[in-house]
RNA sequence: GGGGGUGUGGCGAAACGGCAAACGCAGGGGACUUAAAAUCCUCCACCCAAAAGGUUUGAGGGUUCGAAUCCCUCCACCCCUACCA
């Protein structure tokens, strides 16, 4: 005996009782086939909200579907839960931040349990828990012992407000992401890891993800950025403008080029404000003074005006020159702000005429600009590839030649092919390769990730600096290096003004001395711990090789397309180490990815706290359920797309699981249901039930399909369709009618039992209250296995064909699913026959299954 | 500047070269009700009073018996990234 759909009496027992039978803990040792679900762990700030919703519910749909098809699934929890804002909440708060941040996981733990998301809770990792991040430690000794770790000074993003250098990705348009100050570059020492050791790897492996979105592999190759040139070394002349007869080392400098092609047209060489020799080369001649201004000038010049790209671009000559290679020819060094120092060399050979950027500074201070490369259709073609030499030093045009062209004024090279990998620059390189003057160079935009912080809620870094042994490895056996609970971060303490957590012994020699205080990017976290919840518990090693040999790699990984591109090639990079060291034998941690939309307000903007526009289902959830939403939230939209929420239709679905109840008690003949608006009538009613029965078969075959291709929307959208099938049915068939009947019996028991286990990923609460209260079965719907259907039962007996005549519908024939194409044709035609005019068609197209199409 | 994507009713969307708008939301009309809610029935891209008919997937062209879908040109919007030589 049941009532009618009300979650708030059910969702709350199911949990509980779910929980209570471990329905959702893994199986270890089991014979099925294993499938590891996972879904990028959330940062603990604060409550969920609707993107979470989203992201949660996708995996869950996933993880749910795929236990009733046969596989033992691995669909765990965590939080990635070191990190800035828990710092700074708690110095507001005056608190801890663990004391944020385990309450967070609380709140959030809750919510994920309200809205029955099914994971084995056993498996938990916490970022914060020292039993986790002591292996992050060990983990980086790993690294360490690889040559993988660096500590090196180099100019960095510095947030001044938050007094920590950032990553890139806390850099929002120059901007610090938290407090908006603008970042500021300085020269400091920093931890870095060397993923540019693994840039090519990295590139390379893209191509075995085949079930990754094809745009986040093309971001992380942009982000790589592979680009392939040569190094042209230049020979810098003395103060006096002479040219060293025996020049060592020091009178070298080189740059990186794609366009060695164009190396004739080099009529200046700029260096960076930054370049290490900058000072030295002016030190006491009347440049110094114009050439330091710049240099310091350019510090001045803030990122966010770089990103903006709307700062004006200045130059400085140095008084010195260099030597071109390929022609002998003495060119001015100039410094200049828009070179960048830490890409390539810091050096840059210009070529004005193939380049906008250095034809604009050529304008700006009138330096030659030399047509080298041209299009032959350009007037200066026919006349300057008859010259010998160089004949014209200047052009009138309004912009630079980037294009290929042909070569002019290029000596040898004059006539041939120029461009990026162009015949001319093959040429150019070989040349420069025999005098000893270049070579060939890849060069990558990716960068070795800085991954120390200033900050104190994070994995400290174990080192140990000691006076006499310098910057050492502490012991694997003295992990973790434990966080200080002592702290009193709003009083302005830090790990770099605690006494009890810098004060050491070095653990080589002995002698007194300081741990390091910098932490390490929270991102380092969040690279492993898809390996660690194979192997949660691990006191020995961060996981047992053989337990993540049976989960790994992930079969499905889901997560929002905004922090795709880092944390995923983090992962991919600590992935190829691990292996390298020997703890797992795989390239690739995440075999399928699936990267869900963003889910903005109404408006389409990010929800954010800052802004106030955070929509959390709380409410929602009070008043409709938890089916509801998570129903829903994957009817509005495919998931890889990006969605406006809005309430509207939510309403809509508690509707939904509501009439679908009532089908259910109405086939099941729950006595207290009385059927009203039923009009007895038997050719109707067999009818309907013959659609019922070819719906039943069609649908399971649909929604099968369709949440194979994650296409959630318009599985649900089927199973509307077959709840207006089983209306019908129960519209013209009676309850009498029906229990009277055996093989209506049977249908009604298929599509009550149909029903229910299809919306289960869905709607889990629903369905167990269902399943046990309304059908009467025993254990859970979510251990049941998913219905099996029969293709010859899903399509009608007749198929109504459209007959087209010109590319247009003019008549319909019916005809038997097994009607042949003759038949099909000739049907069609004399259904066609007052538009034909008794003429013969042009051409008869015939598809069976599709239709007819005539031309006249 | 580079890369990726999107464009279909009032709205969310569907259609893996084959009857555009499935499914739902909102809305109109009706039944039930003293009334409302809930529920049920019904209409719902556009033009035409209706039917018949015609038109329609950002714009234009092409391929095809047939194009929202494939190709070319253009427009608009969104996201990512960027002084990368």
């Amino acid at each position: 005996m049941t009532g009618s759909y009300n979650p708030k009496d059910i969702e709350t027992k199911w949990q509980e009782e779910w929980e209570k039978d471990g329905i959702n803990d893994v199986v270890e040792g089991s014979s099925k086939p294993h499938k590891y679900v996972l879904e990028m762990f959330p940062y603990p700030s604060g409550d969920i909200h609707m993107g979470h919703v989203r992201n949660y519910t996708i995996g869950d749909v996933i993880s749910r579907y795929s236990k009733m098809k046969g596989f033992n699934v691995l669909h765990p929890m965590g939080w990635d839960a070191f990190g800035l804002p828990a710092e700074n909440a708690a110095i507001k708060h005056k608190s801890h931040p663990a004391k944020w941040t385990y309450g967070n996981i609380a709140t959030q733990k809750a919510s994920f349990k309200r809205m029955g998301f099914s994971y084995d809770w056993n498996r938990t990792v916490v970022a914060c828990d020292p039993e986790y991040y002591r292996w992050g430690q060990w983990i980086f000794l790993q690294f360490w012992k690889r040559g993988l770790v660096e500590r090196r000074n180099s100019p960095v993003n510095w947030c001044p407000d938050c007094g920590t250098v950032l990553a890139n990705e806390q850099v929002i348009e120059g901007r610090c992401w938290r407090c908006h100050s603008e970042v500021q570059k300085r020269d400091l020492t920093q931890w870095y890891f060397k993923i540019t050791d693994y840039a090519q790897e990295l590139l390379d492996d893209l191509n075995q993800l085949d079930g990754w979105p094809e745009r986040v592999k093309q971001q992380q190759a942009n982000w790589i950025g592979r680009s392939e040139g040569a190094q042209v070394d230049f020979i810098l002349c003395d103060k006096d403008g002479n040219i060293p007869a025996d020049p060592t080392p020091d009178d070298i400098i080189t740059v990186f080029t794609t366009r060695a092609d164009t190396l004739y047209g080099c009529s200046f060489f700029v260096l960076a404000p930054e370049y290490a020799r900058v000072a030295e080369f002016v030190a006491g001649t009347p440049y110094e003074e114009e050439v330091m201004a710049l240099v310091e000038a350019s510090k001045k010049i803030t990122a966010v005006q770089r990103a903006m790209g709307d700062h004006e671009k200045h130059g400085a000559f140095t008084g010195r020159y260099v030597v071109n290679p390929i022609n002998g020819e003495k060119v001015p060094v100039w410094v200049a702000d828009d070179v960048v120092a830490d890409y390539g060399t810091g050096a840059v050979m210009a070529v004005p005429c193939g380049d906008q950027r250095d034809f604009e500074f050529a304008r700006k201070y009138d330096l030659p600009i030399i047509p080298i490369i041209l299009e032959p259709s350009d007037p200066l073609y026919s006349r300057l590839c008859e010259e010998q030499g160089r004949v014209v030093t200047s052009v009138d045009w309004e912009q630079a030649y980037a294009a290929e062209g042909i070569l002019v004024q290029s000596g040898e090279f004059t006539g041939m092919v120029g461009g990026k990998h162009s015949p001319g620059e093959d040429a150019v390189v070989a040349k420069l390769e025999a005098m000893g003057r270049g070579k060939r160079k890849v060069e990558f935009r990716l960068r070795d990730w800085l991954i120390s912080r200033q900050r104190y809620w994070g994995n400290p870094i174990p080192a140990i600096h000691c006076e006499h042994c310098g910057v050492v490895p502490v012991p694997e056996e003295d992990l973790p290096v434990r966080l200080p609970e002592d702290i009193d971060l709003a009083a302005g303490e830090t790990l770099a003004t605690h006494k009890g957590f810098i004060e050491c012994t070095c653990p080589v020699c002995g002698a007194p001395a300081r741990h390091e205080t910098d932490t390490m990017d929270t991102f380092t976290c969040a690279s492993w711990s898809v390996l660690r919840s194979t192997d949660p518990h691990n006191r020995e090693l961060p996981f047992d090789p053989a337990k993540a040999a049976t989960w790994m790699p992930v079969d499905q990984y889901i997560g929002g397309i905004e922090h795709a591109l880092l944390h995923l090639l983090y992962s991919l990079f600590f992935t190829k180490v691990l292996r390298d060291i020997g703890l797992v034998d795989f390239n690739e941690p995440f075999t399928n990815l699936l990267c869900q939309g963003m889910v903005l307000d109404g408006k389409g903007e990010v929800m954010s706290k800052s802004k106030g526009n955070v929509i959390a289902p709380e409410d929602m959830i009070a008043q409709y359920g938890a089916d509801a939403v998570r129903a829903y939230i994957l009817f509005m939209a495919p998931p890889d797309k990006e969605l406006l929420w809005n309430e509207a239709g939510l309403a809509g679905m508690f509707r939904f699981l509501k009439r679908v109840w009532r089908q259910v008690q109405l086939l099941s003949h729950d006595p207290d249901v009385r059927q009203d608006n039923v009009t007895e009538d038997d050719a109707k009613g067999k009818a309907a039930a013959k659609t019922l029965n070819r719906e039943l078969h069609r649908v399971i075959g649909k929604v099968t399909d369709d949440i194979e291709r994650f296409n959630f929307n318009t599985a649900l959208a089927a199973i509307m369709e077959l709840a207006n099938a089983t209306d019908e049915y129960l519209k013209y068939v009676p309850a009498q009618t029906r229990a009277n009947c055996e093989p209506l019996q049977e249908l009604d028991a298929f599509a009550a039992k149909t029903l229910v286990l299809l919306l289960a990923p869905f709607a889990p609460h629903w369905a167990e209250e269902l399943w046990h209260e309304v059908l009467g079965e025993q254990g859970s719907v979510h251990l049941q296995d998913w219905p099996t259907w029969d293709p010859a039962q899903a399509v009608a007996e007749t198929v109504t064909y459209p007959v087209q005549i010109n590319g247009k519908v003019r008549a319909r024939v019916e005809l038997s699913k097994e009607a042949g194409k003759d038949e099909l044709q000739a049907a069609a035609l004399e259904a066609a026959a007052s538009y034909l005019d008794g003429k013969t068609p042009k051409k008869v197209v015939v598809v069976t299954g599709r239709l007819v199409s005539i031309v006249i």
